[in-house]
DNA sequence: TGAATAGTTTACCAAATGGTAAACAGTGAA
DNA sequence: TTCACTGTTTACCATTTGGTAAACTATTCA
């Protein structure tokens, strides 16, 4: 398993949380405390803690310790890593029906190529 | 929570796992059997079965069984909303600097706001 | 019919996850 | 100096997860 991949297991991991998800929303504007993120859920400080080391170490919160708060700020960068995963996937998916439209295209203008006997697509 | 952010549960929880990813991988460039999904890693069949459930469950995966071959498709539906998700977070974010850039090109340009005194950015 | 094949299911295991309560540590302020 | 406040840590719990081995189901084919 390549390194970059460690990294989307963690990316896509803390993504997969709506309470965690909720709190990069609320991140994307501006930063904010610990407390301040989980003021909006119902759970505990030690949960609280829990998801906000879940995003940090996803690289996805960075802290800054300011006296007893902690100043948390979104790092867009894994987001970026994680929507070029997507994005290579839906295009690879994409060319595929581009390439069969063109052979369909092929087709409909007589052209019939030999391996269109048989299923061989696919 | 509501039933969309159910569904982003699912959809992140099904990418974060390496073994998930390459699967998805191998399916955008096109159809496959859950046998050919699970060759190319060392594990067994029943735990390859639970992982292309998993990517079922999420909806990134539909089946088609044709006789006691099981054949899989990519379903591209859920990776929009996960990009969306994510594009909807770095828009916002991203907006926030393109706020502040204007603001300190207004502050250059001499218009200094009565706010600009003292460190309220922030 | 009987054997091989494709895949699921069950029972099990260890580790990770999301939560709690309560103790703890450090900081700010009266 | 003492108290309130912000946040982490520890111990604990139930559930989920990723894996195995082995039994099972259903289909294909000789």
């Amino acid at each position: 398993m390549v390194n970059s991949e460690v990294a989307l297991d963690a990316v896509f991991g803390a993504l997969s949380d709506a309470t965690r998800r909720a709190m990069l929303a609320r991140l994307a504007s501006g930063p904010a405390t610990v407390g301040e993120l989980g003021a909006p859920f119902g759970i505990t400080k030690g949960a609280v803690s829990k998801h906000v080391k879940v995003l940090e170490r996803s690289g996805l919160l960075i802290r800054d310790v300011q006296g007893r708060v902690h100043r948390c700020e979104l790092e867009p960068e894994p987001l970026s890593q994680a929507a070029h995963w997507v994005d290579e996937v839906r295009a690879h998916w994409e060319a595929r029906f581009d390439a069969l439209a063109d052979y369909l295209e092929e087709l409909q203008a007589g052209a019939v190529p030999s391996a269109a006997k048989g299923e061989s697509r696919d």
